[in-house]
DNA sequence: AATTAATTTTAGATTTGTCTAAAAATAATT
DNA sequence: AATTATTTTTAGACAAATCTAAAATTAATT
């Protein structure tokens, strides 16, 4: 079986607003895909008939094992081409997702596999995220939200919690990206700044906001 | 400006039935596309108005500058994703046209030519084809068939002048590939084959056809 | 519980790329 | 030159994915 690539955005895209709770609904889709809400109807029941999720009418949508399936086939190829990207081809960071959008669909399987091997079977993407392996496995990220992480215990940032251009320009101007090591030297309970110390730099106050966007692991 | 992968198709599709003479004609595109005449007839008229060629009813159509940067463009990255999957992935030369198909309509500027830089600038891919360069210029190959290559001339297969199955599994038998040395030992009028040697292997005799398949250029 | 608000679905239209069948133009042949 | 054959174009229809506007359903509020 072969999808077209708006249905394979649909799958990934219900995929990314399924995690644990309920079904997903038609509106939530429509924002997310920037298209309309008659428009989400018609591929919702569509994809039913191609049994990749389970749809009823005004009960919004949630993805069949086929659907999941799918979708972390998708996944896997976005997050394994960004890696290409930005280890390999020596893109910044901050500008592979595009270019992943469109790579994600090609479909050749024999491609992801050498892909993957060539890279050397990497777990996690250059935003922290894990990639599945072939069979659908993902690593557990030990990652954990810079507002949570303990005083004084030395850590690396792994992950963003967003790839908006705003965020991005505000981290490359601190000089904080994946793999900067850190610590959280105080805490500010009147507007919940916190003050962190980057390896041979003074340290410096960064709002809760960009906290809130940092994941980092223990190390 | 941008195109939908169908517009890309044509584009290139021309281009290739182009070559030099005259105009292209619509049953010429029909086959080659595997479609109709009469859908042909329908996307030439839409691109002649998004001036990529010139079209006359009845007249068949020809690009121009513009068409013939897009198609160049288009070739570029078709040859370099075929020299990547061989050259980066391991792929086998024989199984990478249909990767290249897909890969070849991802836009992104940047992915190309980094791309090119890291695989360090190739001027033929691994069929023996030249790759354009970000200006869409190519090297003139000085390459020749085998049925012309003068007696103990000492000459490397560069290029092959067909991708079927059929060739390249005739061609695995025999141990020839890109970057073989050879030389023609004797021909036979007869049936037009012709005798070949390649390094350390005793001489053996290729039937015309297959030597008019094999394009190899002087060492 | 009744009314208002929000969400979701239907109905009908549009665009892109395709098709078949029939008409028009060009090319080949006697 | 007239007829036949081939190629190409038109006309009308269809499937995919989308849209707007109106109707139906569900959720929220008074």
């Amino acid at each position: 079986m072969s999808f077209t690539i708006t249905e394979e955005n649909y799958i990934k895209a219900i995929f990314h607003l399924q995690q644990e709770d309920g079904n997903v609904s038609t509106n939530a889709l429509a924002a997310e895909l920037h298209t309309k809400a008659a428009s989400v109807t018609d591929m919702l029941k569509k994809l039913k008939l191609k049994k990749l999720l389970s749809y009823e009418k005004y009960q919004g949508a949630r993805l069949s094992i086929e659907g999941k399936k799918l979708a972390l086939a998708i996944v896997r190829k976005h997050r394994l081409w960004e890696y290409f990207l930005v280890d390999t081809l020596q893109f910044g960071w901050d500008e592979v997702h595009e270019v992943a959008e469109e790579l994600e669909h090609i479909s050749s399987k024999k491609l992801v596999e050498k892909l993957d091997a060539f890279l050397g079977f990497p777990r996690f993407d250059p935003h922290g995220d894990p990639i599945p392996d072939s069979h659908g496995k993902m690593a557990i990220q030990q990652q954990v939200n810079l507002i949570d992480l303990p005083l004084n215990k030395p850590a690396e940032v792994c992950g963003v919690g967003s790839q908006s251009t705003q965020l991005l320009e505000l981290l490359k101007h601190k000089h904080i990206g994946i793999g900067t090591r850190l610590e959280v030297k105080k805490t500010f309970s009147f507007d919940h700044s916190i003050e962190i110390k980057i390896r041979n730099q003074n340290s410096f106050t960064i709002s809760q906001q960009l906290a809130q966007a940092l994941f980092v692991k223990p190390v």
